[in-house]
DNA sequence: AAGGCCATGTAACAAGTTACATGATTAA
DNA sequence: TTAATCATGTAACTTGTTACATGGCCTT
């Protein structure tokens, strides 16, 4: 695959709990190919260039999974402001809440589509990942609603 | 305030939906320094630097607060080993769920008790804000035990 | 007063984001 | 066929992390 498309299918599937940009792809598949984890295939068009990962890439991955995978750093700019409210008017107060709001609603109704797709196809484990993003978000929602 | 006591008081008061690391204030006080937001005072014991906030600084922070907060970066290394499930022994699956459930056990103990002596002292904000962090763990700690 | 400890600050590094340049493809 | 659009990749910049060096402080 080539760094569009697997980004384009890594943020499909693991986007709503992991967050990543085009770039960070782009920058290491030059890198992991330096490594032998992955070989570069015949260039397509646009200059694309697709990649194929080695045996010796899949022995990486399989070490990975076995590494501590540490703990998530939490920062909420909404909660920020939140802790910063006596500075402000409670109109703005309001309108940064109600944004939020509407943001985790929308992002609710997606991850619950792509999560529904997943259950279809039998993915079950990226179902299950997805539903800590289900948890996340109407959690976020109930403690908008509490504090509006 | 010097940068370690910036540091301990921001962790204590934000830390639990704001990351930040004790190098990030020092490498930030200089800067505001030469925007003029802060003003160096008289050096202390340990070669320690205090500042102090400049009415520049003061109109600085309100005018951020009118900015647009954007939304956080979710980035969970759990349930990105969730999604990956099908590729490690369940051992090591419920090893790592034990772990997190630990690490959410305590922050959500901690937090509780940071968010209670905010309230005791009167910080309703600092509360509200911590009440985030509160419903983010217990959310976590859902999911765990749901997918365990 | 000597040794270990802890807080201070710095500097090198790694990761993440934003902005840019290029070239196919599509549609008017 | 020309203009606009969109996907590809790159490069510059910003932010975050880790590792290091220094020097008071406290204990024995």
């Amino acid at each position: 695959m080539t760094g569009g498309q697997l980004m384009a299918e890594a943020d499909r599937r693991l986007g709503a709990y992991w967050s990543m940009t085009r770039s960070q792809v782009y920058r290491e598949l030059p890198a992991l190919a330096s490594m032998g984890y992955v070989k570069m295939g015949r260039p397509g068009p646009r200059s694309s260039q697709p990649y194929s990962i080695t045996p010796a890439g899949k022995r990486a991955f399989t070490r990975w999974l076995t590494e501590d995978p540490g703990h998530e750093a939490i920062r909420n700019p909404i909660a920020l402001r939140a802790a910063f409210g006596a500075y402000q008017t409670s109109a703005q107060l309001t309108q940064t809440y109600a944004r939020a709001s509407e943001y985790h609603n929308e992002a609710l109704a997606h991850i619950r589509e792509v999560t529904k797709e997943m259950k279809k196809d039998g993915d079950d484990s990226a179902a299950v990942a997805s539903d800590f993003a289900i948890g996340y978000h109407k959690a976020a929602l109930a403690w908008l609603k509490a504090i509006k």
